[in-house]
DNA sequence: CTGAAAGCGCTTACAG
DNA sequence: CTGAAAGCGCTTACAG
């Protein structure tokens, strides 16, 4: 690779200080330095192509313009891109990069994550979980600049950015109550995460309001064939419901192919709804997926925007602790009506 | 943030100079310094949790221990992440750490993506694909070390890892004809993806070296639509066949749905495989999906090797045209065998 | 209005 | 065997 130009060059070139090039340069040329020369300047850089050498500034203001995202399993999930977009946008947007790390769910890479980034003079850091979850925010980082996303800290030492799963489950039965289903059930995911025992709790919530019996909920699981399995053996009980709420997007695909299996038309003789939004499945269902949207890109964009506003503030860290944004902000998960809904036939 | 000790801190508690600290936790101290006195500065860094400033390294270095990463579209894909996850591995046990830039496909943004990046003295490049293609590397790079996944230049001015597309169809079409099959027909994506075409050509190999004759291909979709769409037209048509083989394991999912909907039985009466092995389909479709895995984790690893290897080595640049890796190396997709097929039933 | 100096934190020849 | 100096590329007071 052919060096790069520096400074020097620029100032050689055009026949100036290397002080005159960074004036200039930097938008403080006028009334310090003549027009003529700032003339010659620019047409040297231009011509050099010269760019500031991104490390050598870092090292000066001691700020390195970049921002540590540390994830727990980016790989296991097509919405971890999602979250990690929005929030390389909005860095981008301010001349920040992120230096991201996964630790695939391992305590030690996750130590040994932050010394790496620590180290790289990450001006910030956002910790984003894959799967709603509760983060212990490691001590080390208590003073640091940091925010998280899709994960709250059960101390609240840091500001989190979390979907209300609660009211996204409540929206999405409530659709089915308003569409006249009076037996539903819900096929759930498994306790260990988070996001199932809410979205149990939104379903519960709107059938008890539609003044309904609450039925148990029945564990299927995440997968496809977890769905079906239940689905299964919801369908082939006595009394079979009209409508099925699912854990999520690829469990609603079983409980669709199992719909199938038993000769059951949806929606004509079975509604069915699911959770996620997933790309890849609910558009392109047959039919197409009711369901509901997890706000991952809004996740990734409002936490990265509230530690970059910290970053630029530049507020003394003594000032920081005074006006501390919402600590857990609920972000909305709007209902995304398809093809998988239509009143009960009986 | 506690300022980070420097190595100026730990040559004060110690009572050496700068020089000495860095000797010592260089361990080249050996020859050089008291042994008295390396044992002092020793335990001066680590009552300091002394490390070294990574930026003011790479500025005397020259050298950031940083890999810039290009993608087209992360976000799209469940795939993205086992590249990028690879690649970051193979980074990680070298000591760096990956800037990964999403241009979304904008030749804007991709443009202002290696600006920044060489701005940031990224020590190499790795542009990596979410789906098959080819891949024009910029002039400007074509005298930095760089290397391709999942995309090649057709100049071939970078080494390239690609997965062996027409291989993998080939292998999953001989298992259908092993298993008896004579009457099968290939659902294929679009033809703007690279890889479709080369699964088509892989198809017609295995199905003409059996002496069979060649089906025109059905174009169906990547989506599970799709692959419904098409399933249902040719089942319905007046010879149906007994194997389908599909574009992508999505579209299998709309087939088996299909299939379903006939009241044909996978595999029993009907066998269907799939091509990608996306984990949240095919080992957890109904009946698990036989199908072809794509080497995402492979291609981001053996490209990162090869960067790596290159920048590690500091060749001068004059030796570098001298030993160039394969430049286009074809990556197996291994065949992996589930429950969709079965020996035809007539 | 402009150039020389200092310093961000580090390592490596180079004197002593 | 050890310390002082130089330099990576930049910007910002500070003299002139």
């Amino acid at each position: 690779m052919p060096r790069k130009a520096t400074s020097q060059d620029v100032a050689d070139l055009a026949g100036v200080s290397r002080s005159a090039v960074s004036l200039v340069l930097n938008g403080r040329g006028a009334g310090n330095i003549a027009a003529d020369k700032q003339a010659l300047i620019v047409a040297a850089a231009q011509q050099l192509n010269y760019t500031p050498n991104t490390v050598a500034l870092s090292l000066r203001s001691r700020r390195s313009s970049t921002i540590g995202v540390v994830t727990d399993a980016i790989a296991t999930s097509a919405f971890g891109g999602q979250l990690l977009e929005g929030a390389a946008d909005v860095a981008v947007a301010e001349g920040y990069l992120l230096l991201v790390i996964d630790t695939q769910n391992d305590l030690g890479r996750e130590r040994r994550a932050y010394e790496t980034l620590q180290n790289r003079q990450v001006d910030g850091f956002l910790f984003a979980a894959m799967s709603l979850r509760a983060y212990d925010v490691p001590t080390a980082l208590r003073s640091a600049t940091c925010a998280l996303a899709n994960c709250f800290d059960p101390a609240d030492s840091a500001p989190a950015f979390i979907p209300d799963e609660v009211a996204g489950s409540r929206a999405v039965t409530q659709h089915l109550i308003d569409r006249g289903h009076r037996d539903i059930v819900m096929l759930t995911g498994t306790s260990d995460v988070v996001a199932s025992g809410l979205r149990e709790q939104g379903f519960a919530e709107a059938v008890a309001m539609a003044g309904l019996q609450v039925p148990g909920p029945v564990t299927a699981g995440w997968e496809i064939d977890k769905g079906y399995a239940a689905a299964m053996h919801v369908l082939s009980g006595d009394r079979p419901p009209t409508a099925i709420v699912c854990a999520n997007d690829r469990s609603a695909v079983g409980v669709v192919l199992a719909a199938a299996h038993l000769g059951l038309s949806v929606p004509g003789e079975l509604s069915v709804v699911g959770y996620d939004d997933d790309e890849n499945v609910a558009p392109c269902l047959v039919p197409a997926l009711t369901t509901v949207r997890l706000p991952h890109r809004e996740m990734g964009e409002r936490a990265m925007r509230v530690v970059l506003d910290r970053v630029l503030d530049d507020t003394p860290a003594s000032a920081v602790s005074e006006t501390r944004p919402a600590l857990r902000t609920l972000l909305d998960c709007p209902l995304v009506i398809r093809e998988s809904v239509a009143p009960p036939s009986r």
